[in-house]
DNA sequence: TTTGGAGCTTAATCTGGATCAACAATCAAT
DNA sequence: ATTGATTGTTGATCCAGATTAAGCTCCAAA
C-alpha cells in the first residue's frame, strides 16, 4: 500500500522516494536534501519569524542525519546532551523507564516539534526517544544553537518562546493528569492530536495514531484495557469513528464540551 | 511570637524589620534595599554564574517592590505577561481554576525559584499566582531580561538552563501523576520541599509546610482526606513526624525507598 | 473570652478504573 | 500459507482513593 522503502536497515542511503504514498510521507518527504529555507514546515518550526538572511546561518548549524526506522532511538535516559531535534517527518515519542523496568510515556512528537528541551538543563537527556515510524530529524546542536541565539535576537526570543510554550503545554498535562476522568483525558488527547494534524495541514478530523493503545494508557496514566474501553465507548456515542490506528473525529464539539465540562 | 509587622495592608511602606523571628524570614528578609550582588539567594537565583559587572547590569533590570500580604495575587490567570519573578522571602502558590470554579495547584515556588514562566510563549499568563505568607519578590522586566540576554551569553545561557530545569521538573511530575500512588506521591513531595528547603540553607528534615492540605491534595492529584490519611500513615509508621504545619523527615531513606519501588 | 470560620482528621461507604483473564486481530518473518 | 509475537478488545472482579459525613483544632476578630 505504501511505497516507503523497506530496504532494511541502509539508514545512510539516502534513496528515500521524495513522494511516499501515505498522507504523512507527502506532508514530510524524508528527502535530506533540504533547508529550513524551503522545508514546509518553516513556518512552525525554530524559524518561524526568521528573516530570509537569518533562516540561512541557521541551515549553517543545523545537521539532517539519515532517516530513522521504527524503533531506533534519537538518544537514551541519561545520555549526554548535546543537541535539540526537530521533527522533519514522522513521529517519535519520549519515555522513562522506572526502577522496574515499566516505561512511562512522557511525550509525543509530530513534525515540526522539538525534542530534547529536557536535557538542556542537566546536561544528561532525562528522557529516552524512540521513533514510532519511519521518520526524519533535524538536529540542531545547542552550543551552537546557543552561540547563534546570541547573534539573532530574533532566534533567541523565539527560542524562549517554544521552551515557555513547552513549560505551559506541560502544566496542562498536569492539570489534566490530577483531576481529569478518563473519559476526559481520552477526549482532551485526541483533539490535541487533532490541532496538532491540522498545525502540519492535515485534517483535523481525520488522522492516523502513530503510538500504540499503550503508549497512549502510559501517557494519560490509564490502563490499556482503559483506553480500548473508552474509544469504544466513544465510539458508541457516536463522537468519533476508531478502526485500528485510524481515527475520525464526527463530533468534535461534544469532544470539547467533555473536556470542557470537567 | 514573630516580630512581623501587622500593619494592615500599607504594602508600600518599606518598614519591614530587618531581622524578623521565624526561620524563613531569618533566611530571607522581606527587605528591599538590598542588591542581586548582596542577596544570599543569589547563587541559585538569576545571578548564578554572573560575574560581578554582569550582576550589576542585572541588578539594573530588576525591580525590587513591596512585599506581598498573604492572599495577595502576583498576577492572574490570562493577565498580560510582562515579567519573570524570583521569590525572595515566602513562599507562593501556582493555579488555574476549572470551569466549574475549582481550583487547581500547579506549583508552588520558595525562595530563589522562578515564577511566570509559564506566559513566555503566549504573552498571557496560563496561571495566578498568589502569596501564601508575607513574602517579597524581585520582579524581573521579560522584554529587559531578553535585551540583557543577548548581550549577557552567560546570562542568556542560565536562563536557557533554568527553562530547561523547569522542563524536566514538569516531565517528572508527569511521570508522578500518570503511575505513582497516593503514597508514593506524598513521600515524593515531601522529599522534593526537604530538597529545597536544605538549598536555602534550612533544614533538609524539618521544615514549616506553607501550604494547606487541600494546595498539597490539587497539586498531587488527591483530596485532602488522603492527604492527611497518609500524613496520619507514614507518622504510625514512623517515618515521619507532622505538627499542624510542621514536619520532620525522620527517615528519610525509607521514604525515598517508597518512591523508588514504584 | 467567646465565636465563627478555615483547616484538619477520622470513619463508613461507594465507585472509576485497575487487575486478571481470555481471546481476537494484525503483522512480520519464515 | 503458517507461525509466533505484538497489539487490541471485552468481561468479571477487585481495590485505592473518592465521596459523604461528622467532629475536632486552631486562631483571628469581635
Amino acid at each position: 500500500m505504501s511505497s516507503v522503502n523497506t530496504d532494511g536497515g541502509s539508514r545512510g542511503s539516502g534513496r528515500i522516494p521524495l513522494n511516499a504514498a501515505t498522507a504523512v510521507d507527502k506532508a514530510c518527504p524524508h528527502n535530506v536534501n533540504i533547508s529550513c529555507a524551503s522545508c514546509r514546515l518553516n513556518e512552525l518550526c525554530l524559524p518561524i519569524a526568521l528573516s530570509k538572511a537569518e533562516i540561512h546561518q541557521l541551515d549553517e548549524i543545523v545537521q539532517r542525519n539519515r532517516p530513522y526506522k521504527k524503533g531506533d532511538h534519537l538518544y537514551r535516559q541519561s545520555d549526554e546532551f548535546k543537541s535539540v531535534y526537530a521533527v522533519r517527518s514522522g513521529s517519535f515519542k519520549s519515555y522513562v523507564l522506572g526502577t522496574s523496568g515499566q516505561s512511562r510515556v512522557t511525550g509525543f512528537f509530530l513534525p515540526g516539534e522539538i525534542m530534547g528541551m529536557d536535557g538542556i538543563a542537566s546536561k544528561d537527556y532525562a528522557n529516552s526517544t524512540v521513533a514510532l515510524e519511519h521518520a526524519s530529524i533535524c538536529e540542531i546542536p545547542f552550543f551552537q544553537l546557543e552561540k547563534l541565539s546570541h547573534q539573532l535576537p530574533n532566534l533567541q526570543h523565539h527560542f524562549f518562546a517554544i521552551m515557555g510554550n513547552e513549560i505551559a503545554k506541560d502544566q496542562q498535562i498536569h492539570t489534566l493528569l490530577s483531576s481529569y476522568t478518563a473519559e476526559e483525558r481520552t477526549a482532551s488527547f485526541l483533539l490535541g492530536l487533532s490541532s496538532r494534524s491540522s498545525r502540519v495541514s492535515l485534517s483535523p478530523t481525520r488522522f492516523l495514531l502513530p503510538m500504540t493503545r499503550s503508549d497512549i494508557g502510559e501517557y494519560l496514566g490509564l490502563t490499556v484495557e482503559t483506553v480500548s474501553r473508552i474509544f469504544t465507548a466513544l465510539q458508541r456515542k457516536g463522537l468519533i469513528k476508531v478502526r485500528n490506528r485510524e481515527v475520525d473525529l464526527l463530533e468534535i464539539d461534544t469532544l470539547r464540551a467533555i473536556v470542557t465540562t470537567n
